[in-house]
DNA sequence: CGCCAGGACGCCC
DNA sequence: GGGCGTCATGGC
């Protein structure tokens, strides 16, 4: 990683990664899209604003500390996603995937937070889940709430959110987050079987959000999230299960497969 | 208008 | 275990 410090933003020159890719590609919801194609948004209740810039990645208005605290981490600068990418290669179909979205990064997301975007992700829309969680964050001052401080909330309280069915879901989460029924510093310590068992005692979660629960929010990146789309991805070019170069670190494939399937127009019969 | 969305759940067999 | 209808909302 090397980066330097220019009039209070910090630039980063390595690695150098897609905003679009990986704020706007579903694996989290409260950045928006500037004109110019610069990005605001949050990560917590930590807000940035993030630009490019002729080959380099601008944290706008960002102090060191706070570029090495939390940045650093929620951008996972640390891991070499070019020697991922090598190792993905092996496969053709993640050959083109990586080729398609190689500036693609999981985002390290606080579990929490993770843990609510995904529970109203279920049959739901990228758009619309966006808009829930702002309206969600606006009930809190433009926050995101706390476990007891969603608690408090009853149904009418909830309502301006719109978000239908899933509240009473939002409900239980916070509840038993609160309470301590579910515990997610023990989620964080499980093995991975015992992790997903721990967030699917909450109602509204099954298999698939807890999967990405723990992908996102607790970097479990052996966890491998089956949506409507990779469904698809599986069906039509591995029915066999993944290759073997994809299933060290499947998260992550998945990230760039998820991305590859729903937004390259090229890909023909599975849309 | 109908179809779909980063699904889960209850019920049926 | 697998199949199916339902759930609330809105973007397209």
């Amino acid at each position: 990683m090397t980066y330097f410090i220019e009039e209070g933003n910090i630039v980063l020159t390595e690695p150098v990664f897609d905003l679009d890719q990986t704020l706007d590609c579903g694996q989290a919801f409260r950045w928006r899209r500037l004109l110019g194609g610069s990005y605001a948004g949050y990560a917590g209740n930590h807000f940035l604003h993030i630009g490019a810039r002729s080959g380099a990645v601008v944290f706008f208005d960002t102090s060191e500390e706070d570029f090495l605290g939390l940045w650093a981490p929620y951008f996972d600068l640390a891991t070499d996603y070019e020697a991922l990418k090598a190792c993905f290669c092996a496969d053709e179909t993640m050959r083109a995937a990586c080729a398609y979205a190689g500036g693609l990064r999981l985002l390290r997301q606080d579990p929490w937070e993770a843990l609510i975007s995904f529970i109203l992700s279920q049959n739901n829309n990228i758009q619309r889940i966006k808009g829930i969680i702002e309206r969600l964050c606006e009930l809190f001052g433009g926050r995101f709430p706390a476990p007891g401080e969603l608690a408090a909330l009853n149904d009418q309280a909830l309502a301006p959110l719109r978000a239908g069915f899933r509240t009473r879901y939002l409900q239980d989460a916070a509840k038993q987050v609160t309470d301590g029924a579910v515990d997610l510093d023990a989620v964080a310590a499980a093995p991975l079987d015992q992790a997903r068992a721990m967030l699917m005692q909450i109602c509204g979660v099954g298999e698939k959000v807890a999967d990405c629960v723990l992908l996102y929010g607790f970097y479990r990146t052996d966890a491998f999230p089956k949506d409507v789309w990779m469904k698809r991805v599986m069906e039509r070019f591995y029915p066999g299960g993944l290759p073997a170069c994809a299933l060290r670190h499947a998260g992550i494939a998945q990230q760039y497969l998820f991305h590859y399937i729903r937004t390259c127009t090229s890909i023909e019969g599975t849309r």
